[in-house]
DNA sequence: GCATTCAGTCCTGTATACAATTCAAGGCAC
DNA sequence: GTGCCTTGAATTGTATACAGGACTGAATGC
C-alpha cells in the first residue's frame, strides 16, 4: 500500500475527519451498520487505523458499537435533537454570559463586522451548506469569545450532530423567504450592555426559537436522508 | 444459545474503562508518554485493542495524540480546570433548570430521602475517593432528572476529567472540619418552588463557591500525583 | 567546551493473517 | 406453511510482523 507520510499528517486523523463528515452529512443511513472491509477499501486504508477512528466516533457518540457486530451508525430521533439542541443551549448560553463578561468593545465590532459582510451572500446564497457555515460561524466566534477551550470543543462536537437537521431546517427558513441572521445582532446588542444575564437569555430565545421547529427538520432530514441523491459526490 | 456478546465486549471496553480510571487517577503523570507495549503487557493484551480505548481517550480529551510520537496524557493546568468547572456549571445549571420544570415532587424527595441516608456517612467517611463518589451522585441524580441523556453524557465526561481535583478538594474540606452537604439541600428546596431561574442560579453559586478552590486543589493534586507512595509497585 | 552528526535502538503506524463469532439461507421435521 | 436446526459464508476481534520515523548517546569537528 501507499505509504503515507506519517510527519505531516497520520493518517487516523485523516479517516477520522472523513468519517466525522460522513457522519454528519448522513453518507451512513442512521442505523446501518458499517461493514469494515468495504469502508477501508473505499478510504484506501486498511481496517485497522479505520477501527481506530471509528472508536474516537463511538466515544463523541456519532457511531454505536455493539460487542461482537460491529459498528452501527447512530440513530437520529425526535428526543435526541432535542436533547441535543438543549445541549447546546447550555454551552451557548454560559458562553454568551462568559463572553460577555470578558469580551473587549472591539471583539464585539468584529463580529457585528463579519455579520454586516456575510449578509448579502447569506440572503441571496442557494447552497444549504454554505448558509449553515455562515449561520454557524457567528455561534462560533461567540462562543470562543469565551475563552473556555472546553465549551468550544463540546460545542463543535453539538454542532456536528445536529449539522444535517439544522442544514434542513435553515433550508426550509430560506424557501420562505426568511432568515436568522436579524436575529444575531440584537445579541450583540444585549452583549454591548455588559448584562450577561440578558445576553444569555437572549441566546437562549434565539436557540429555541429555532428548537421548536427541530421536529420537523427531522422528518425533512429523514427525506434528504433516503431521497435519491443526483449526481452528488 | 447464551448471549456471549459481553465476553468480546470486554476486550476493548475492559481495556477502555481501565484506562479512563487510571486517566482519572492520574496512574500515568501528566505530560507522560504512554509506552503502548508496556501498558499491553500491563494489561494483558495486545497493542491492537489498547490502541483503540486509548483513541476513544483521545476523542473524549483525556489523552494526547501526536502523529509519529504516540499518545501522551494530557497536562493538567489551571486554566483547564476553571473551564471544566466552567463547563460544569453550563451543563448542571441547565439541568437543574430542566429538571426543575419536569421533576414531580417524588422525585425530589427520592433525592433528599437519599441526601439524608448519606448524611451520617458523609461525616465520618475518611475515604476521599467515597466522599466524592457520594458528593457525585447527587449531581449526577440532579441531572439525570433533566431526562436529557445528553446532558448526562457530558457531564459524566467533565466529573472524570476533573474527578482528580475535586477528590483532594473534598479532602481538604473535610480536613478542616467542614462539607459542602448541607449546600445541597437547599438546592432542593429551590426547585420545590417550582423557579427554574432561581434553581439555576443556586447550582451555579454552589459550583463557583467550590471553583473558587480550584487553583488551590490543582496544587494539591499535584502534590499527590507527584508524592512518593509507598508500597505502590 | 559546545554544538553537530551519525549510528543504533526503541517505538509507533499499518497491513495482514487467522481464530472466533455472527448472520443468512436452505433443508428438515411437524 | 411455519418454525427450528444445520451449515457455510461473511464479518468481526485480536495478535503479530514489519517498515519507517523518532529518540539517545557517543563520537567528531570547531
Amino acid at each position: 500500500m501507499k505509504p503515507l507520510n506519517q510527519n505531516t499528517e497520520d493518517a487516523v486523523s485523516a479517516i477520522y475527519a472523513q468519517l466525522r463528515e460522513m457522519a454528519a452529512s448522513f453518507a451512513f443511513k442512521p442505523g446501518d451498520r458499517i461493514n469494515e472491509s468495504a469502508l477501508s477499501r473505499e478510504l484506501g486504508a486498511s481496517r485497522t487505523p479505520l477501527r481506530e477512528a471509528l472508536n474516537r466516533l463511538v466515544a463523541e457518540g456519532f457511531v454505536d458499537f455493539h460487542a461482537g457486530r460491529g459498528f452501527f451508525c447512530r440513530a437520529l430521533s425526535e428526543t435526541r435533537i432535542q436533547h441535543l439542541y438543549d445541549a447546546r443551549v447550555a454551552i451557548e448560553c454560559e458562553a454568551v454570559r462568559q463572553a460577555t463578561q470578558r469580551a473587549r468593545p472591539a471583539d464585539l465590532d468584529a463580529i457585528e463586522l463579519a455579520l454586516d459582510q456575510s449578509h448579502d451572500e447569506y440572503q441571496t446564497c442557494t447552497n444549504p451548506i454554505r448558509l449553515m457555515e455562515l449561520d454557524e460561524a457567528f455561534h462560533r466566534q461567540l462562543t470562543a469569545l469565551s475563552g473556555n477551550a472546553e465549551l468550544q470543543s463540546l460545542l463543535a462536537t453539538i454542532y456536528d450532530k445536529i449539522r444535517f437537521v439544522r442544514t434542513a431546517d435553515l433550508r426550509r427558513l430560506q424557501a420562505t423567504g426568511r432568515s436568522t441572521t436579524h436575529r444575531h445582532k440584537p445579541i450583540i446588542a444585549v452583549m454591548r450592555t455588559g448584562d450577561g444575564m440578558a445576553a444569555s437569555e437572549a441566546m437562549r430565545a434565539h436557540i429555541q426559537d429555532r428548537a421548536q421547529h427541530a421536529a420537523e427538520a427531522v422528518r425533512l432530514a429523514f427525506a434528504d436522508i433516503y431521497a435519491p441523491k443526483e449526481a452528488s459526490e
